[in-house]
RNA sequence: GGCCGGGUGGCGGAAUGGCAGACGCAGCGGACUUAAAAUCCGCCGGACCGGAAGGUCCGUACGGGUUCGAAUCCCGUCCCGGCCA
């Protein structure tokens, strides 16, 4: 889901009720309507909704058509994160974003760019399905109630969108498409040689497969499609009752919800997304994202370079006798010798990953997965139970609690064992869960001298530790186990590992890696952290697969599939479907009408459909290509719009989803570039991660059972389950203490942190917390809007501070721009004239030169700063403007006309009441926006710092274009400057033109 | 534990190598008012000197470094937040 986590907000309380936090009273409040001021005091109330009409009813901000010619004209795809639709209605948070692409849009309209502004509803989504299994209320339902909330929110805003192009991901036209573009996925294999997905059709078939016949062609294709199916343990999330994402289940509990989670294996559909790893890597170098961002994309895919290495273990299962093991390892070695280093393993050998092949030397036992194939073969008739007793209890960890270095290791040994290929050492093979059957080859080669887990491991096994790595020169391994470094995980100097003694790691790697591909027995390998999608869930509110099984005589499903046609999508949800719980892991849609779920084929098969759904993920790996051309019945984006329109130029959203779902469009994107369904490789090309914004500051002191108070220094969250989340503990005893909020008033600041005024000892809390529903402090939007207007809210989340940044709610902020655009108001119009009327001070006459320069630093200055995003100072800039204009007593109109353009990005209904106020028929939308003249901006002289080694001393007056001596000479002449001058030799003089002088002085 | 971001007045923040604290909030004083709100004017980092005008010193988490000059660049440390393990 795109949207930010809305976690409340709407629950129609009055906003200003909670007590003991700072309270904003609408009693005080600078802009309340009243009924005894006539209606030209600025009023929100009236002014936003006739603009937000006259923008509906002159459809101002449709969206430009596609030029005939495709010419790539200035044109700019300005998009949003679009929400999911929650209950709770619009959070804060959402419009802070939609505030800065609406900026961004407007200013670009006024400089005559071709403008796509589009919103949508990311839709589908578990909160309306639960309610339907509590309520009957069919989520259909509930989803339409929650979107008209979300729009009539989101208009009184005043967004420019082209609502002509809203879209739902829950509405059949549009999950039609994401059907399809899933159609395209399943005919699409990856050749790794042209590093390209290609059509199922053009796959190579290999003789022996076509020898089998056609079904075993079919099946040879399903193995290698970019959709395919698998069995895999799965979380299981029985009060869900749907199967969850490793990235949804958080300490073995549901994020959603906090229920608890089992590992269970299912029939899963997944997407292929390692067959992009590389690409969706390399090509990160070309998008103007923040750096961090890439950075986590990188981290997630986890490229890692290294080799693969197979370990004989003989093809007997279970008690062999070292000997025939032996004998059986020196004929591998030889065959491998002639026939070299196969795809497969094979049954004879375990096959490992690892990215320090140099410490082969230094392997002194295996670990396999609990999940490893291998484990039952190698496990000893007396090893048996035990083993089997361990995969029972790994089953039930999550992979986080297996991961956990803090963690006792935990294992057991297989009673068999492996031999190392590098010095034909015979290892033992244990099974341990902290290596996870989802990396690598679900095997390693433990190094127990030079990597911590299995050091770990080793330590409490008592296995063998082996050092094969020394650090420097003067260093050695024991005297770093002196100093309390138990194990060397750096790379340093090859010993104890034969022919590599004395190299140095990276060397000692790549002459590892060339010693086992000549003895066949390895090879360099790349290995990624990322994982294979999964990409079914067991919802019934999602996109149905087009996709049905088919059967054979008894019922059974016999693994072959077949698709629906493209032209009779899409396959919509079964109507007329309760919402009762069945229990089980399988889809609700598993107990759909029959008309739904069966049909004969053509040719007599019997089918049943697919009843897995898509994930909420599928539906906005998209939608910014339905957006260039949304009512297009005969493709899913015309080729003409997606050609003009894409790519996203500007795409601005929460960092919740820099990795997921910025990492599936992206795949997504890509196969449909290699099918040839759209023009670019990537699409988005710049984007900004907006900030948290977070609720009013609070102030925490804690208070144990007796009522004392306790230093927050020595208070920690309770460690212990707590209903609440709430508990606290005191750390020196270990008792529990209250929280208890606290006001400024009890508060005085010492040494940097904050301690009770009755008592400087102890020290308190203060923090902004997240705005959740349960700390009650949560901001509604509609509250604001009733209460300032909308530009006041829509300027005071660009006022908090830089975009990106997490910054705490003010109310008394909001206020405080309320008041700055009354003021503009003011100064432009009469407030006490019974009808709107401009102010007497306004004139039609030329400005003078002070407010020409005025004018135009606040251009260029607001300018700039929009063009960065940087909108707090922008808005600062305008302040200036206002503060130093409205004193003003003869206000020229042009110069009014100039700052209202310029407000109007911003606080667009107040702009646009002013702007016809000035006389002007027209919306102010596509005027040309105002531009500066830089010979007006610089006066005739400057006043500059002085400074004598680097502190300021003096300031004095120059012409703005004094040369370097002239400026020293003035300096020289400033009486403050003397005086500290006095006595003194001037070493070396530095003017730096315009800005300041500084004289290096001694004696 | 790793990666990323951050630490500047009472608060949000500005300044990204050149006058630290723009702009806003809060606070204090004043004008207007019967009164209040609104509005307008002034003060507003700390210590010290001075009747005042003004001046001196300290100050951007902490310790070092580079530079004529550092909030800004470099090295190290601490703390807070986010993500991942």
């Amino acid at each position: 889901m795109l949207g930010l986590r809305t976690n409340g907000g709407r629950d129609g309380s009055d906003p200003t009720a909670p007590a003991g936090r700072f309270v904003h009273s609408p009693a005080r409040s600078a802009l309340a309507p009243s009924r005894f001021v006539p209606m030209p005091r600025y009023d929100p109330a009236r002014i936003e909704p006739k603009w937000q009409a006259f923008w509906d009813d002159h459809r101002t901000f449709a969206t430009p058509s596609v030029p005939a010619d495709g010419s790539a004209a200035d044109k700019l795809y300005v998009l949003d994160m679009f929400p999911y639709p929650s209950g709770n209605g619009l959070h804060v948070g959402h419009p802070e974003g939609y505030t800065a692409t609406d900026i961004v849009a407007r200013l670009a309209r006024m400089r005559g760019k071709q403008v796509l502004h589009p919103m949508g509803w990311d839709a589908f989504g578990l909160p309306a399905e639960q309610h339907a299994v509590k309520t009957g209320v069919h989520p259909r339902e509930t989803t339409a109630k929650n979107i008209d909330t979300f729009r009539r929110q989101l208009k009184s805003l005043g967004f420019s969108y082209d609502w002509d192009r809203e879209l739902s991901t829950t509405d059949p036209e549009y999950f039609r498409w994401t059907q399809w573009i899933f159609l395209e996925l399943y005919d699409t294999w990856y050749d790794a040689e042209q590093k390209k997905g290609r059509p199922i059709a053009e796959l190579p078939i290999p003789e022996e497969v076509q020898a089998d016949g056609e079904e075993a062609v079919r099946r040879y294709q399903d193995g290698k499609r970019l959709a395919y199916q698998t069995h895999a343990p799965v979380n299981w999330c029985p009060e869900l009752r749907t199967v969850l994402a490793n990235e949804e289940v958080i300490d073995g509990k549901s994020e959603r919800g906090g229920h608890p989670v089992v590992r269970l294996p299912l029939r899963q559909w997944m997407l292929r997304i390692t067959a992009y790893a590389d690409r969706l890597l390399g090509d990160l170098d070309t998008l103007d994202w923040p750096e961090s961002l890439k950075s986590l994309q990188r981290n997630w895919i986890g490229k890692s370079t290294g080799c693969e290495v197979d370990f004989y273990i003989g093809e007997a299962s279970g008690g062999r006798q070292p000997a025939e093991l032996q004998d059986g390892f020196e004929d591998w070695q030889t065959g491998r010798q002639t026939h070299g280093f196969p795809d497969q393993p094979g049954n004879d050998c375990l096959r490992v990953y690892t990215t320090r092949p140099d410490t082969l030397h230094g392997a002194t036992y295996m670990v396999l997965a609990p999940e490893h194939p291998a484990v039952d073969r190698l496990t000893t008739p007396e090893q048996q139970a035990a083993v089997k007793d361990y995969q029972q209890k790994a089953s039930e960890k999550s992979d986080l609690a297996r991961t956990d270095l803090a963690k006792e290791k935990t294992g057991v040994f297989t009673g068999g064992y492996a031999i190392n290929p590098a010095n034909g050492e015979r290892v033992p093979v244990w099974v341990a869960d902290y290596v996870l059957i989802s990396y690598g080859t679900g095997a390693i080669m433990a190094v127990p001298g030079h990597d911590e887990r299995d050091f770990e491991f080793a330590k409490q096994f008592g296995l063998p530790i082996r050092q094969v790595v020394r650090p420097g020169d003067s260093e050695t391994f024991e005297s770093l186990r002196d100093a309390d470094v138990e194990v060397f995980i750096h790379e340093g100097t090859a010993v104890n590992s034969g022919d590599l003694d004395g190299l140095p790691t990276a060397q000692a790697k790549s002459q590892m890696i060339d010693w086992l591909r000549e003895a066949g027995t390895g090879a360099a390998a790349v290995n990624y952290k990322l994982r294979d999608w999964l990409f079914s869930r067991q919802h019934f509110w999602g996109e149905p697969f087009p996709l049905w099984h088919e059967l054979d005589g008894d019922g059974k499903e016999t693994g072959l599939l077949r698709t629906d046609d493209a032209a009779d999508l899409p396959v919509k949800l079964p109507e007329n479907f309760e919402f009762k719980p069945h229990g089980r892991p399988e889809p609700p849609l598993d107990e759909a009408p029959d008309d739904w779920l069966y049909k004969t084929a053509a040719d007599g098969t019997k089918l049943k459909r697919e009843t897995n759904s898509m994930p909420q993920w599928a539906g906005s790996c998209w939608y910014f290509l339905r957006f260039c051309d949304p009512h297009n019945d005969d493709r899913f984006v015309g080729a003409g719009a997606e050609k003009y329109w894409m790519p996203v130029d500007l795409y601005i959203g929460g960092a919740e989803h820099a990795v997921l779902h910025l990492l599936y469009a992206r795949f997504w994107h890509k196969v449909l570039y290699d099918r040839g369904h759209v023009s670019t490789v990537e699409p988005f090309g710049r984007l900004v991660n907006q900030g948290m914004i977070l609720g009013e500051p609070e102030v925490t002191g804690y208070q144990n059972a007796a009522l004392q108070w306790i230093s927050s220094d020595d208070v920690e969250a309770s460690t212990a389950e707590d209903e609440d989340g709430t508990g606290f503990v005191q750390k020196s005893t270990g008792e529990p203490v209250q929280p208890v909020k606290l006001n400024a008033a009890q508060l005085v600041k010492m040494g940097g942190v904050f301690v009770l005024a009755a008592d400087g000892e102890i020290k308190v809390d203060q923090r902004a917390h997240k705005m959740s529903k349960s700390r009650g402090n949560v901001v509604n939007p509609d509250s604001i809007v009733a209460e300032y207007g909308a530009d006041s809210l829509r300027l005071y989340e660009m006022f908090m501070g830089p975009l990106e940044q997490s910054k705490p709610w003010q109310m008394s902020g909001v206020e405080g721009v309320a008041r700055f655009l009354a003021r503009v108001w003011r100064t432009i119009a009469d407030e006490q004239a019974d009808e709107p009327t401009l102010n007497a001070a306004v004139q039609d006459v030329e400005p003078t030169e002070e407010q020409e320069r005025l004018l135009h630093q606040t251009i260029k200055a607001v300018t700039n700063d929009a063009d960065r995003l940087s909108f707090n100072t922008a808005i600062s800039r305008m302040m200036e403007f206002t503060n130093a204009f409205s004193s003003m007593e003869t206000r020229p109109k042009s110069v009014c006309e100039q700052f209202t353009l310029l407000l109007a990005p911003f606080a667009p209904h107040l702009a646009e009441e002013l702007w016809s106020l000035l006389g002007h028929d027209e919306s102010l939308a596509y005027e040309p926006w105002p531009t500066w003249d830089e010979s007006k901006l610089t006066e005739s002289s400057v006043e500059i710092p002085v400074q004598i080694n680097g502190k300021v001393r003096g300031r004095v007056r120059i012409p703005a274009d004094a040369d370097r001596d002239a400026m020293t000479a003035a300096a020289k002449a400033d009486e403050s400057v003397q005086s500290h001058l006095e006595g003194k030799t001037i070493v070396k003089a530095i003017a730096v033109p315009g800005r300041m002088v500084n004289f290096v002085v001694k004696g």
